[in-house]
RNA sequence: AGACCCAUGGUGUAAUUGGCAACACAGCAGAUUUUGGUUCUGUCGUUCUAGGUUCGAGUCCUAGUGGGUCUACCA
């Protein structure tokens, strides 16, 4: 083996080498990614992924998909089919089938009875008002419930009777017997089972008690052998609960370690919130291309690849942090760099005539579909006497370090030939140009070029006769402040991006793409990365505009 | 108020576990370029504070400061 830079760890991946080292669960390394499918995948939930996937492959370990379904109220078999869509997307397949908390109702039934036995768990009649009253406060011990003293048996057929539907809704709850008066609220006496009759997505009314997230996680991670139980950061006082409950129902020792959830700057994942967007409309859905969930991220054209270098290198620690979307951008327009073929398209058309080129006539020009890739190979491109260039690339009276087509200026056009500005016509009323006017130079002929002349830069065109209309969605971060969710007495609606969508509909393409497919990708020349839309039809072509290039000459003229 | 977690350039993450603080992104400057892209080179800038242990502290100890989390019959 070669002898590489020692590739350092993060505190994770820590933990488990010296787990292997010391052969506990004989070297075994299982991890599992527990979504509750009440809501959509968001790049929150990528880091989480990847991370579970990755690390479990990295040791020749496996990894669960497992939905964690116990509150049938919320919960739908619509969430079940697109999370499992959105990870296999990012490129991952888990263990066997797909794994649900409700497979394990039974058993977490027996836990509990098992439990009410030991004398550590008792049914409570008292209201959700009344344990909240009891729980006590930050720095303030609770009190004991007066139905905590009930004797194993009554609490045996109390719980039975629960199961069997003998008692409404909310009438009784079953509670772990641990302290009253711990400093950690989640261990005075915390909630096992409720009574809700609402229909389950899988068990359908088989059941009336449901087990709650503390009693009903640990357990499922116990039951499948899980050996590393990776979650944020906020359930780290859940810890002691889910040592507890493993401790005495004396079952497979799981071990949950937290990390800090990834944030990244100009978006959101708050589920409540998101909901919110697509509720009222400030979104097309939950793919919406400018929204931060999987499904998002996929039509607005990231690759999956570049979404999971980007969790990779926002790595793994305990700390808060705020991740730059500029980073996502990089690896985004580092991964389409190297797979998009390169098109040429014109956003904002402005017509070109070159007035020594004949009539009627048309040239093939060869051009090169990605320099940086040669085995994508060449394509053919149709010339003639009119084409379209970038309005952005025309300036009647252009500063000296535009490296563009102006009056008296030689520009070439990418692939094809070298043109000599000569004139341009204005919209009499607008004022707005119109046409420009050129001649080229024949010996000029791109791959050929005999004729000395120097260029003072290169342009993507279109040929107008041969060009494709398209229709063209440009999108940009959907808020305008890094941390739109963090501004105290604002909402976060406040800061939507007003120019987040801004839609061109006569966006000339040049014509031989082929059949174009939803999802497919290119780069416009000098223009960005770009996906097709699935509202594409051989009639109508949609575009979603991925990311911009880096553009340096946008960035020098902010600066003046 | 109590408990718990955290603190390294603008951002994120490292530092062979006590031995010359580095990598990436962003920024800046330049080279190359038939994409103002890519690539390449250079450059800017970092250990929260105060004590302590030690030959030696980003790393260990104590205190402080700052930030985060926790009182759902949600997960």
């Amino acid at each position: 083996m070669t002898n590489e830079k020692k590739e350092s760890l993060n505190f994770i991946e820590q933990i488990i080498e010296e787990d292997i080292n010391n052969a506990k669960h004989g070297g075994r390394v299982h991890t599992r990614f527990p979504p509750e499918p009440n809501g959509y995948l968001h790049i929150g939930h990528a880091k989480a992924i990847t991370l579970n996937f990755e690390i479990a492959q990295r040791y020749g370990g496996k990894t669960n998909l497992r939905f964690d379904d116990t509150n049938p109220t919320t919960e739908d078999t619509e969430y079940v089919e697109n999370i499992q869509k959105d990870i296999e997307w990012l490129g991952f397949q888990w263990e066997g089938e797909p794994l649900y908390a409700s497979d394990y109702f039974q058993q977490l039934y027996d836990f509990a009875v098992k439990l009410i036995q030991k004398g550590k768990a008792y049914v409570d009649d008292s209201s959700a008002e009344e344990i909240a009253a009891m729980k006590g406060d930050i720095g303030v011990p609770g009190k004991e419930s007066p139905y905590r003293s009930r004797s194993v048996e009554e609490n045996l057929e109390l719980f039975a009777k629960m199961k069997e539907g003998a008692f409404p809704d909310g009438a009784k709850v079953l509670r772990a017997k641990i302290d009253m008066g711990h400093h950690n609220l989640l261990l005075r006496d915390p909630v096992m089972y409720r009574i809700k009759r609402d229909r389950h997505h899988r068990t359908g009314d088989e059941w009336c008690i449901y087990p709650m997230y503390d009693f009903a996680h640990g357990q499922s991670d116990s039951i499948e052998g899980i050996t590393h139980s990776l979650c944020s950061l906020e359930f780290i006082h859940h810890r002691p609960l889910y040592d507890w409950f493993i401790q005495e129902l004396e079952i497979f020792p799981s071990r949950q370690i937290e990390f800090a959830r990834m944030n990244v700057s100009y978006m959101i994942t708050s589920k409540r919130k998101l909901l919110k967007l697509v509720r009222d409309h400030h979104v097309t859905g939950w793919d919406d291309p400018r929204m931060p969930t999987l499904s998002g991220m996929r039509r607005r054209g990231f690759p999956p690849m570049a979404i999971r270098t980007f969790c990779n290198k926002a790595g793994i620690t305990k700390r808060e942090n705020l991740i730059d979307m500029g980073l996502l951008e990089f690896c985004v327009r580092d991964e389409l760099n190297k797979t998009a073929p390169r098109i040429m398209a014109v956003l904002d058309p402005l017509k070109v005539v070159i007035t020594n080129y004949p009539e009627g006539q048309t040239e093939q020009m060869t051009v090169v579909n990605n320099p940086e890739d040669e085995s994508m190979g060449t394509r053919e491109m149709p010339f003639s006497r009119e084409v379209y260039i970038e309005r952005g690339d025309f300036m009647e009276d252009p500063p000296k370090k535009y490296f563009r087509m102006g009056p008296g200026r030689n520009v070439r056009l990418k692939g094809a030939y070298i043109l000599h500005c000569d004139d341009f016509v204005k919209d009499a009323e607008t004022g707005e140009v119109k046409e420009v006017h050129c001649t080229y130079y024949p010996d000029s002929r791109s791959g050929e070029d005999t004729s000395g002349v120097k260029a003072k830069g290169t342009l993507h065109w279109v040929s107008a006769a041969h060009a494709r209309t398209a229709e063209v969605r440009l999108y940009d971060r959907l808020f305008s402040d890094p941390t739109p969710d963090q501004h105290e007495g604002k909402d976060y609606l406040d800061f939507l991006n007003p120019d987040s969508l801004q839609v061109l509909d006569r966006v000339y393409v040049e014509p031989n793409v082929g059949e174009l497919q939803p999802g497919e990708q290119f780069q416009f020349l000098r223009m960005g990365y770009y996906c097709v839309d699935p509202d594409s039809t051989a009639d109508h072509l949609v575009f979603n505009r991925t990311v911009t290039l880096k553009d340096g000459w946008a960035k020098a003229q902010k600066k003046g």
